[in-house]
DNA sequence: CAGCATCCAGACGGATACTG
DNA sequence: CAGTATCCGTCTGGATGCTG
């Protein structure tokens, strides 16, 4: 009965309005410092790149590296265990894809002013 | 470059306080009057109940069957469409259920009091 | 019975300024 | 450079009451 609701705890590290942009960022570049995914997502700022960041560190889904100098220097990249968590993103990007069509089909294309 | 954005689209499926707890409802008793999920889900009201299945609705996961009769009656269900949504929730139950397991490791075991 | 309307509180996201 | 602190607006979720 209870086998299911586990998978709240996955939707917890994906929820929040910029983890998935964070996470795309660092699957497909890697190892990345602040500055550089501050400039990679135009939209955030430090505030909620920080904060988003501290959630997926405390997750263990990135790995920070802080370099004791001046300037200061943090580097940020998906650690082993968070490599885990691609497959389960793919299999969602998948189904989106499926989604998206399927949405289309019912109401017609999206005209996305934005 | 954009073929990850679209887990996006999942995700919206998904968020919302308790869409995973009406899909599992659904999900194990198949087809479920308003009345019966609203007593299966102590903690939730009319208002959200109805909110969250319109939204799951609107998005051809869950069907809704109105019969016009005294007193009213409708029934939900998984529509077809909403069937494919099980595998993404199993994926996502597994690495929650793994991902659980991870944090005790690190942090010990929780204490939920609640 | 099913569900809409209103009103409200708290969480979440964002802009800006300040610090080591 | 890489944050933290503060303040504020919006949005989501929740309690309650009314209606067909």
């Amino acid at each position: 009965m209870k086998q299911y609701c586990k998978f709240e705890s996955a939707l917890d590290i994906l929820i929040g309005k910029w983890k998935p942009v964070i996470l795309l960022q660092l699957i497909s570049n890697g190892t990345m410092r602040f500055s550089e995914l501050l400039k990679a997502i135009p939209d955030i700022n430090k505030r909620m790149l920080t904060q988003q960041l501290r959630e997926l560190e405390y997750n263990d889904i990135v790995h920070r590296e802080v370099y004791n100098q001046v300037p200061p220097k943090v580097e940020y990249s998906i650690s082993e265990y968070g490599q885990g968590l691609s497959k389960v993103l793919q299999v969602m990007n998948d189904w989106g894809e499926e989604h998206i069509e399927h949405m289309e089909s019912l109401y017609g294309p999206e005209e996305k002013s934005e």
